[in-house]
DNA sequence: CGTTTTTTCTGTAACGTTTCAGAAGTATAG
DNA sequence: CTATACTTCTGAAACGTTACAGAAAAAACG
């Protein structure tokens, strides 16, 4: 009965609800919060004491980020889907690389979804820069991003001018893969690769002929496919002989089914070259499962060292890159960005051949 | 030379920057942005046109929340150190199912990071709700989520009134599990944990005794060493009798340490009860490793059924929960109360007995 | 006791939007 | 031609903070 004088009751308790219970300013319950110095310990106590009877959940982070221009989190685009980025474990090794430098500088990670045909999220996201990953060239969630005069890095994106841009040398590693194999005696070859052209114009599911590749709309991939095509040429093969399957995801069950279809061809290919290690491995069990050993009669090699390659019998030949990496230096990139600095705009990371027990000599 | 009579430049552009060029109210500008009927679609263009001359980034996603009281997106709290989040892959496909729907509701998914020692970056998270997932009973953490009083899901937590829970039936899977090594004849058990104790306190590496159990600090844990003790008790087993080592951390490393530990131990135990999959995988390869054969010489069984857990050989006899759908659970409630709906306040979730091949008579 | 310094508290102007009632102008109906 | 209804645009009031300059009170100084 104390206080029903109170008719107008405000549903919402914000800091000059507390600030008028108390008889007191604003800018005082508000110093209560963050500025404990700038009033009396008797009082903060007493203002500490108010909001929490009243259930004041304390100062409103929205509006205290309009006042202080900082959200206190990055946006982190990545895949199409957002929930398939939990499922590569390549790009989990990324995120957890990003995350860690993030966590150090206390600021939140927000996965921002969305479709190609909707950017909103993209423009209402509310943090301070975004990191780009592993996004299709001409999405226009990218575009979006940029348009939003944030600090940016861009991870596994094609460079672009004024954005700081962390690649790994897939390039190297993909001719390193392919000298490896041409090493080793091997002349025919094939690729499997995924998401080469966007799944819906593609017409089938049998290997692709040389003219598509330009389509290649993921970075990394064009990367990885020069990479493949020049030691060959340079071996004497013709680009146009190596046929490439292109599967629609980056799983193994894609690539079991791709070496399927490639092992059915004539001349049979006796050298796999895989763009990721997920295609690879299923390629294996693939390959193994129509009855051919792997080394002995089709080396493989894939492409990013994840765990799983050492797990499988045989031990995956591939190319090994530090993912854990590049997701500290994208971290780190951006939050040199957002402190002023300016950070190396271009990086480029090593990458390194691993050899195991699934490639071996003709 | 057109423009240099602007002498003061206003660093920043924002709405009223670009209503100012055209002369026109700043209401249209915004109008022109999320109202297009609002206005002729000859103004709209010239807006646009002027706004992108001027490189205005669009409006301010922080203003926009701040007035229209939503910040399209939701913090997950998750395990005391985010990159952990990426390791664990029963975690991740929470995550995943988390995730799923959240992107169908076009909400962000901000991982917010937090040491227990502070709990600002909970405080300021630009979140319309909160899901809390496996987080320690006792962290500073979940206190200042529920204290920012929105929305908020609890998942694998204890329940608290008023906020809506979903649990999985972990003591029946534990129970199950514990019942099936009983039928099988064991009588000598032993059970391998994690983070039982918090790390700081835990005196050494040797198995703990049973006074310290209720020292418990995650939920899930309780659950399942409950499930454990009951039919062991009712099969005449003291539970003082059944040895709990206790690991710094969950995975495959720490489990074989355990396992190495457990095995010295007289009696030996000829049935191994692990809390987590990876524990378990932990304990098959560190027991194979001492040259035990398993399960002719030691059953183990897991919990989580985990997609490694049909790759190792044997094949863990585990509890399945399913992980997804406890991500979709949460999400759905969370978007239900968020859309001023009460969904279900509590939702528990069955688990199922999966035996496979860890598991034999004595 | 008058001055200066320090402590404690206050008022107000941003921060950048959106919303909403309504003004002004233009088309439609009777 | 007047009354009515749209269209198109405007102005001002929120949204809930924090920063900053300064007022008032208390303490320290000479």
């Amino acid at each position: 009965m104390a206080n029903e004088h109170e008719s107008a009751k405000p549903h919402r308790i914000t800091i000059s609800t507390v600030a008028a219970a108390l008889g007191v300013a604003v800018s005082t319950v508000s110093n209560a919060y963050n500025r404990p110095d700038q009033l009396s310990a008797e009082l903060r106590e007493r203002v500490l004491a108010v909001a929490a009877e009243l259930g004041y959940p304390g100062p409103n982070p929205v509006a205290r980020s309009l006042r202080q221009q900082r959200a206190g989190a990055v946006g982190v685009l990545f895949a199409e889907r957002l929930p398939y980025a939990f499922r590569d474990p390549a790009a989990l090794m990324v995120l957890e690389g990003i995350a860690s430098t993030l966590e150090q500088a206390k600021l939140g990670l927000l996965l921002v979804p969305g479709r190609d045909d909707d950017t909103t999220t993209v423009q209402q996201a509310l943090v301070d820069g975004f990191i780009v990953y592993s996004m299709m060239d001409t999405d226009p969630l990218v575009e979006a991003a940029l348009k939003r005069r944030l600090p940016t890095v861009l991870l596994d994106q094609p460079p672009r001018p004024d954005v700081p841009s962390i690649i790994v040398d897939d390039e190297a590693g993909a001719r390193m893969a392919t000298e490896h194999l041409l090493s080793l005696g091997h002349r025919h070859f094939a690729i499997i690769t995924d998401r080469l052209i966007e799944t819906h114009v593609r017409p089938s599911h049998a290997p692709i002929n040389v003219q598509t590749h330009s389509e290649a709309t993921f970075f990394v991939t064009q990367l990885r496919l020069q990479g493949y095509r020049q030691p060959l040429e340079q071996a004497g093969i013709a680009w146009s002989d190596v046929p490439i399957y292109d599967c629609n995801d980056n799983n193994e069950a894609d690539g079991a089914a791709a070496i399927q279809i490639l092992l059915a061809r004539t001349p049979r290919p006796t050298a796999i070259l895989c763009l990721t290690d997920r295609l690879a491995l299923g390629a294996i069990t693939g390959a193994q499962q129509a009855g051919y050993n792997v080394p002995e009669q089709l080396s493989i090699v894939g492409f990013d060292d994840i765990p799983q390659a050492t797990r499988i019998t045989p031990a995956l030949t591939t190319i090994r890159q530090d993912h854990r990496q590049k997701g500290l230096s994208a971290g780190q990139a951006l939050i040199e960005l957002l402190a002023g600095q300016s950070p190396t705009s271009y990086q480029r990371l090593a990458v390194e051949l691993v050899v195991r027990d699934s490639t071996a000599a003709i």
